[in-house]
DNA sequence: GGCCGTCTGGATTGTCCAGTCCAATTTCGT
DNA sequence: ACGAAATTGGACTGGACAATCCAGACGGCC
């Protein structure tokens, strides 16, 4: 469950792994940078200091790439957000999330868009395998959302009305149309708004929307 | 202003005119279907049923017939949204406008992105006119919601803390990144979700959420 | 140390594709 | 009508690119 890609790694040596890994990370820059078209598997080869025959050795053809490259984007971004991700379970640490969100778009320049979600942007119309992986790496990262504010709904945080699980979904694309409104227009505000305007919702729906006294210590 | 395309066409005939709008419709459609960078110029001249010499007779490279087509989609989504978009000035007009994008997207069974979103996500970092141009697309889209709302507020319909400004880009990326995620998962629902989120948010900024009674017919 | 499977080098092939060119035909202005 | 400009046909070029192939080098295991 931790490592998805053991069956496509086993049966290979150290170096054999080293190589297969060199290889995905250099593509996955690349297609991050230019998209997956604009990606020859020269410039992998290159980039990755690898030849025609390794790259063959390690996947199919190119989309058995853009699959590996698909799970290891998935991977980095999930794990990227930790440990915030594990416990979207307060406002102020879905404030937290947001600034660290805001702030990886900055350090890029808001250049690039979701290293997931410009893939399946992509691809969703003319590789249902890819499709169908960046559909599961988008179901772990709602789950991920979900799961807080679950969390503050059991607790009594968030009104009986208000469905986190729509919120969740609501809050993803927030994060997705952010960053592409900010990708396009090169400035990191409208990321903030979607985002901030998403999360002004979820502390309307909460409880006690401020000044939440400490009411016992016990517990 | 009504044109936006006057300075390509003047020195046109009607004829040259009719071929040129031939060209973009259909490389409009190949590249909403695969991507601009999946869609050769061959695709192009076949459905169009022209041949090379007329393409180059009337854009310079196919970068020129992307700006082309990112104008010819701007106007097919804008006014595709209207008479909605002119006047986004109450809940229950939000709740139209939502329901007709939601609409297109299940007529599409989900398949393609934003018409305008895609292009800019493929191109926002290869191609910096192509950029300005989805930009300045999405500034209009934005302009319009944003007129709604602002009409909202000073007509004294929204609570004087909200922002109409910040709503109108939390709408518009509701939308894109709804999009994305309903294209993803071959599903409407997390569109719905994302647009039914924030307009609810609109809605408690409201001054008199719900029953509002008609006081005097006097205006 | 020697065998076998893993790993690597690099030339090659066939296709696709953006862009060019020259010549022919049609349309417009007067 | 008639010259000029706009429009069209279609072959051609040079390069890029995914994918194949044949050897040869390396490394783990008995």
């Amino acid at each position: 469950m931790t490592d998805a890609s053991a069956p496509q790694v086993d049966g290979l040596t150290p170096k054999g792994r080293a190589t297969r890994r060199r290889i995905v990370a250099a593509a996955a820059d690349l297609m991050f940078e230019h998209g997956v078209a604009r990606t020859s598997l020269d410039d992998v080869k290159e980039s990755a200091e690898v030849s025609s025959s390794q790259l063959y050795h390690y996947f199919e053809d190119k989309s058995a790439l853009v699959s590996a490259v698909i799970e290891y984007q998935t991977e980095e971004v999930l794990s990227g957000q930790q440990p915030h991700l594990a416990s979207l379970d307060s406002i102020p640490a879905l404030r937290a999330w947001r600034s660290v969100l805001v702030g990886f778009r900055r350090d890029l320049e808001c250049r690039g868009g979701c290293p997931i979600g410009s893939l399946g942007s992509e691809l969703a119309d003319t590789d249902q395998r890819a499709r169908a992986e960046v559909a599961a790496g988008f179901r772990r990262w709602e789950t991920s959302i979900r799961d807080g504010l679950r969390a503050m709904r059991n607790r009594g945080d968030l009104m009986r009305g208000a469905k986190p699980d729509d919120l969740a979904v609501a809050l993803l694309a927030a994060v997705q149309g952010g960053i592409l409104l900010s990708q396009i227009h090169r400035d990191a505000r409208p990321m903030e708004i979607a985002l901030d305007t998403v999360i002004d919702h979820i502390e309307l729906l909460t409880v006690r929307p401020r000044k939440r006294r400490v009411r016992s210590r016990a517990r």
